[in-house]
DNA sequence: CAGACTCCCGGAAACGTTTACAGCAGGCAG
DNA sequence: CTGCCTGCTGTAAACGTTTCCGGGAGTCTG
């Protein structure tokens, strides 16, 4: 009744030998009783009985690395605290766990270099695939995607002939459905605070603006705009230095969390909003909604854009042959209390629902 | 000059076989030579280049099956819409990747299911070790996190004598720091917006605010007290409902999204802030300095628990035999212009700095 | 010049699974 | 009674890496 020394892991943990030896069997009958494959009732009796006295838990890297899928899913963004990603990744997320699979987020920080590292890194069949969205894209990082061992579906413009998954919004439009609103409302002093021109969505929306204004035969005064990082902060200064110098009726952000910066510098400089300045943001997250009054915002669909993304990687997984493709996604304006038409009271809409307007 | 056919893998990939062969020599030499350890001038010329000719990227997995570790560490939090998780997941990154390992965040959605599930799946060895934060613990959650194959650092509350490493904050004595200083500023009926009772935060802090104005010997009224849950849409439908039967001085949020939707029900039913009604969140996030007026609110050290929680993690890494570690990080509270004290001009402050004061 | 020492190389054994394959026993039909 | 088929079982070969170990060649020392 001597009891023998048990197989078991490097770090003393049980593996399927320990619970094979202890069942008395051999490890294929093991792993098939633990797989729910076969086995005469008395084996699967032994085995589970086994695997519960030791505790045995799978090593989910042996078993990938024999089934080659990991069932992981990776999304990289660059600021997690930016909502819009917060929104995306919700419905990747229900995407994703309809397969069966997890998702894993990661974010980069906006530098290359980390994202290119990840790719090179950690999509080295960690994952079964990954969506990146990039702000900056560089040749090497293009590079990285084009090869990269696992699918990859990227979530932004990116250029023309790559050949990529690629599910993009057209955010030249979406600046221009703003300033056509704004311009309806009579708003004529338009400003502009942006992120980085050396971003690609930095430069699509100045692009954008420009084109608008120029559509509407409105020369614009360069010192109507600002340039800061997409970040509420950076968003906010920007705005006080604008305000220090020019005099708008009405202010375009590049993203949300610019314009409640925006808002608050108006605000703090006691300018009333909408009825001095209106102010329509970007991404329409629930930022935009959690403001007081509640932010006018072009949406870029990034809900309806992370879907997108997560079927085609689930199809690209499935057959990783498949011919690169390219979704679009249309942006629409959801008008609110910060660019609404002011009423003759004067007052501030309390604006209890969120009325949408979607262009 | 025949080219013969290399060893790849199953899906067509370049292994370090194929590298060897290409470049003649064995795959431990190319393995040596990958890894930059050994090998003479020549052979790793030849084996760089048939690394490069091929496009070798190696395979983490397998990589991993054989040194037992993965370089990957997740953290797992209900929501990451919340800003408090961006913070605490800002300071576990710095920490992480100082270590040369990777972040990853998983979001459970408040789903013990899930999130067990989480436990005992992806922790299975795709990562060295992780971070949970878990608003509820069954006594099943707890049995996994106890026998995790991996190591687990718990941010929050547990039970006193859960053998489990542990960094957590004491929320009682945060919501009395609010209570103690919207007190001494004369108000004398405050409300408090909660977080669900069944969760270990709600149920803390409805304790710390009973306590706290009976310390005061202030008798609570319950039309007072109103819960929904941690986030931004009910802590507004319920601060709608608590003003609907009740008229408060001041409210105590338990986080800030709830503060946030406080703030905005507030404002849309015609009472100032603070002059009418002084307003105090919970976690101190970013999201509180955004608002206008910027909110005061009680910090829980969520970067500081987050810092400790990722070194606890990397001790426990490296050495897992120490004993379970328990530590805690003391609130304190910043007061802004939502609760500050009335200035004579009755003019909202624009507080275009954030004075903050640390109780 | 012989021996020891260094350096580099290749074979082979791990890491912990899954699974193809073959062997074996038992049941049933001819 | 014999042959075939069915259902389990165990052996062994993968999956792609790293690494231990022994052998061979070259160099330095005595």
């Amino acid at each position: 009744m001597g009891r023998k020394r048990l197989p078991e892991s490097a770090d003393g943990r049980p593996t399927v030998h320990t619970v094979a030896a202890r069942a008395g069997v051999s490890i294929a009958s093991a792993s098939r009783v633990l797989n729910g494959v076969g086995g005469s009732p008395e084996t699967v009796r032994k085995v589970r009985a086994a695997a519960a006295e030791v505790g045995y838990v799978p090593n989910a890297i042996a078993r990938s690395l024999q089934s080659q899928r990991t069932g992981l899913v990776a999304l990289a963004v660059e600021d997690i605290g930016n909502p819009v990603y917060v929104e995306m990744m919700r419905a990747i997320e229900s995407v994703v766990a309809a397969s069966g699979r997890q998702l894993l987020v990661h974010a980069t920080g906006g530098q290359i270099a980390n994202e290119t590292a990840l790719l090179r890194r950690l999509a080295h069949r960690y994952v079964d695939g990954m969506i990146v969205s990039p702000i900056r894209v560089t040749d090497d990082h293009l590079a990285a995607l084009v090869d990269s061992p696992v699918p990859v579906v990227v979530v932004g413009q990116l250029g023309a002939d790559a050949p990529v998954d690629n599910v993009r919004t057209d955010s030249r439009t979406g600046v221009a459905l703003a300033v056509d609103h704004l311009v309806a409302a009579g708003r004529r002093r338009i400003g502009f605070v942006n992120g980085p021109l050396d971003t690609v969505p930095g430069a699509a929306r100045d692009a954008g603006f420009r084109a608008a204004l120029a559509a509407h035969g409105i020369d614009l005064d360069e010192r109507l705009v600002e340039v800061g990082d997409f970040q509420y902060a950076a968003g906010r200064a920007a705005t006080e230095r604008l305000l220090a110098r020019a005099c708008p009726d009405a202010l375009v952000c590049a993203n949300d969390l610019i314009a409640v910066g925006a808002l608050h510098a108006l605000l703090a400089a006691g300018h009333r909003v909408p009825q001095d300045v209106a102010l329509v943001g970007m991404d329409d997250t629930e930022l935009a909604r959690m403001m007081f009054p509640q932010l006018s915002s072009v949406s870029l669909g990034s809900a309806e854009r992370g879907r997108r993304a997560a079927e085609l990687l689930l199809q690209r997984i499935a057959d990783p042959t498949l011919p690169p493709r390219r979704e679009q996604v249309a942006p629409s304006l959801a008008v609110r209390a910060s660019s609404a038409t002011v009423a003759t009271t004067g007052a501030e809409l309390p604006a209890p629902r969120t009325p949408e307007v979607t262009a």
